[in-house]
DNA sequence: TTCGATGTAAACAGCA
DNA sequence: CTGCTGTTTACATCGA
């Protein structure tokens, strides 16, 4: 549990969150529930001056005595406010008011918690209890316990009053001195009654955290008006931030916290409401807060990019896109900020841009009400969330990895670290690498690996996402509006970095099972990649249609749009055969065609390496050092079990890397000649035939060595869908 | 500016 | 007639 230290030791905010929500909830320690205690009409007040407090006071410390109790105050406090308790409570028996105790407890539970009391209709509205309750369980669990605590508590004092009527009628005269005494059994039996609350709300606490832990954090105000920092530990907070916005330092976190900025990211993810204050981009304030350091920029952008990416799974209109300083790689300080300068991350082109959502909104106003209205706290939005921050998890992990491998590369081939820094324009491994590097730190092997990564990630860096998106679809009238995009956005990054990792493809895999996120592949890789998943590597149309909607969630909708398109493309590329079956009619790949068809940009060897310099900032190097490198990387292929060139080449083809990925540019310098392996007619042949003849299993076994060997993965695929994925997805990425 | 790749939409034909 | 399948054309976008 951590307390912000702003807010003292007897008050902490915690999230919970189960399989389908998040919670934020303010859980009070003792103090408050002795204040709560205090009395029937100052319980109330006491609670909603606290939630006032802790909403509307910016950042600031719950003032009163919040601040800096220590625990014996603590302890002495709640001692006399229980006596206090008792004492008024005894007073009102005894001044023969008929006020119901049983009632009394019922309209102000005097010993509920915080938590519960904040539930209660006089403090929240319906929407935001809604909002606020606890996973079912706990809150179950909470419920009955407290009740039953309650009850004895109603119990005990009907008692005590039955006790006081008597002692009333017939010892008047001595009164008060059982009164007193009664005061402190009363004052004991409710200092019980108390630690036992706080015992249950450590327990509430750590079941709260421990589900927490296992998922997202997300991030639910109690108060309309109450900032998410406040409700947010450092840190959880600083992790969120490093997890979505990258940013790195726990006093950057701090101070964007304190300062109201950096919380739009999680008000933007999950909240029900915007203050002013915050709903301006989070970007725009990181990078406000950031600008001073030039280093970082550069790595702020790429943050930028991955957020922006992130915070819209579709992007709106390309041609706007293409303006960003993200494309562009130029500064991205004002033109981004004018970007992003009173908007929201999450709305942009007059859409909404939350992951699927694409819902067009005039104005930022409408904007916010279709936020709250449609993406508050609930399963959907939480899995979302949750997916999301899966995805940037992956994806930093992922950069960090091959910007680990980029240097290894580079010291073997005897460069400075420092040389590919220029190019961090189209991959910015160079300056994302440090950053990524420390992220991956922040998020160690032993984390989820969210699904996204190897694929999603990287192509929303490029645009991909933004391609997506709505804009265009809305604009164009284009259901999915990505097409072209992907591709474009692929070749302008198109790195060796992609190469798969495996793991991170078979969660791509899982990823775009469950997000609704338009994968950044083409339709004909796709529809090749089914196709090559089958088991005997052909397809009905059906089928394909099937293997779509089954791996991915974003064709589960649109049907019409995205079927046309898979006929469209099956009848229009060569590379896509039609056989007729017994049962019918299958489609089957011609990898051949496929890899025929693959774009001028790759087919030589010089091209490719050119490519893959400038990609890779090293466009200084001469053309020899670039021949260096591009031998370098078939030594690499053949050393590693690539022994026959051949089969490397038709393994290349028959899983089809994608034209461009890695393995597809190895393949494509093999096939040029510039450097060694290439393919015969025979082999073409050969594969052409493996394409008719899908029962080939040699083939499959080769390919996979070969993936292995392109991609570095090491491990072979478990599963053939696995194997298949990783190859496809890897390639598609390059695109 | 052109070209190629890609995506989307639509029209059309054949078939069950 | 309807729906599916398959082909084809047109158009738009983007990057090279």
């Amino acid at each position: 549990m951590c307390v912000p230290p702003a807010f003292g030791e007897n008050e902490c905010f915690i999230f919970l969150q189960d399989k389908s929500r998040c919670h934020v909830m303010m859980v009070e320690s003792a103090s408050e529930t002795i204040r709560t205690t205090t009395s029937n009409q100052n319980g109330v007040s006491n609670l909603s001056s606290q939630l006032d407090g802790g909403g509307g006071r910016e950042g600031g410390s719950n003032g009163d005595n919040n601040g800096e109790i220590s625990p014996v105050d603590l302890l002495h406090l709640q001692q006399q406010q229980a006596l206090q308790a008792a004492r008024q409570f005894l007073l009102q028996q005894a001044s023969g008011l008929n006020s119901p105790s049983s009632n009394e407890v019922k309209q102000s539970p005097v010993q509920v918690p915080m938590s519960m009391a904040m539930l209660t209709p006089q403090m929240i509205s319906p929407q935001q209890m809604q909002q606020i309750l606890s996973p079912p369980q706990l809150q179950a669990l909470l419920q009955q316990q407290q009740a039953l605590m309650l009850q004895q508590l109603q119990e005990y004092y009907k008692k005590q009053q039955e006790q006081l009527h008597l002692q009333l009628l017939t010892q008047q005269q001595q009164q008060a001195g059982k009164q007193a005494a009664k005061e402190q059994q009363i004052g004991n039996k409710q200092l019980a009654f108390q630690q036992q609350l706080i015992q249950m709300q450590q327990l509430q606490q750590q079941h709260m955290i421990n589900l927490q832990r296992q998922g997202l954090v997300s991030l639910q105000p109690t108060n309309p008006m109450q900032s998410l920092q406040q409700a947010m530990c450092p840190g959880d907070l600083q992790q969120l931030w490093k997890e979505v916005s990258g940013v790195q330092s726990a006093e950057e976190a701090l101070k964007q916290q304190h300062t109201g900025e950096g919380l739009d990211l999680s008000t933007n993810s999950t909240s029900t409401s915007f203050p002013k204050a915050n709903t301006h981009s989070s970007l725009h304030s990181l990078h406000n807060g950031q600008d001073n350091h030039t280093p970082k920029r550069d790595r702020y952008r790429d943050r930028a990019r991955l957020f922006e990416w992130i915070s819209s799974f579709s992007k709106a209109d390309l041609g706007d896109e293409h303006l960003t300083p993200y494309s562009k790689g130029g500064p991205l300080s004002s033109s981004h900020h004018e970007e992003h300068a009173g908007s929201h991350p999450l709305y942009g082109h007059g859409e909404c841009k939350w992951p699927g959502c694409e819902a067009l909104c005039d104005d930022m106003g409408q904007f916010i009400k279709h936020l709250n209205n449609e993406h508050a706290l609930d399963d959907r939005s939480t899995a979302q969330c949750r997916v999301q921050m899966q995805v940037v998890q992956q994806l930093e992990i992922q950069l960090a990895k091959e910007s680990e491998r980029l240097q290894a590369m580079m010291t073997h081939l005897h460069m400075r670290p420092s040389e590919p820094k220029p190019f961090n324009q189209p991959l910015n491994l160079a300056s994302s690498g440090s950053l990524l590097k420390r992220e991956s730190e922040v998020y160690p092997e032993g984390l989820p690996h969210p699904p996204t990564s190897a694929t999603a990630p990287i192509t929303p860096l490029r645009q991909g996402p933004s391609v997506i998106s709505s804009s265009s679809l809305h604009s164009h009238s284009h259901p999915h509006g990505v097409g072209p995009i992907r591709r474009r956005i692929a070749d302008k990054f198109c790195t060796p970095i992609a190469s798969g990792i495996r793991e991170e493809l078979a969660q791509n895999c899982e990823f775009y099972k469950n997000a609704d996120v338009r994968p950044p592949f083409t339709y004909a890789s796709l529809i090749r990649h089914a196709i090559l998943e089958a088991p005997d590597r052909q397809l009905t149309l059906n089928e394909i249609y099937n293997w779509f909607t089954r791996m991915f969630a974003y064709f589960r909708r649109n049907t019409a749009t995205w079927k046309n398109a898979v006929r469209h493309n099956l009848s229009l590329h060569k590379c896509f055969v039609r056989v007729e079956n017994v049962k019918g009619a299958v489609w089957t790949v011609d990898e051949v065609e496929y890899q025929k068809r693959r774009p001028p940009k790759m087919t030589g060897s010089p091209t490719l390496v050119k490519n893959m310099i400038s990609g890779l900032g090293f466009g200084s190097l001469n053309a020899s050092y670039q021949a260096a490198l591009a031998e370098s990387s078939l030594t690499l292929l053949n050393s590693q079990g690539l022994v026959n060139p051949s089969s490397a080449a038709s393994l290349n083809m028959l899983h089809g890397m994608g034209h461009d990925d890695v393995s597809s540019t190895v393949e494509q310098v093999n096939s040029n000649g510039s450097c060694s392996p290439t393919l015969s007619p025979q082999q073409y042949g050969h594969q052409v035939h493996v394409k008719e003849e899908p029962t080939e299993i040699e083939e499959d076994s080769r390919s996979m060595s070969l993936m292995a060997t392109v991609t570095q993965n090491m491990a072979l695929p478990s599963d053939r869908d696995d194997r298949d994925l990783d190859d496809e997805l890897p390639t598609e990425e390059l695109e």
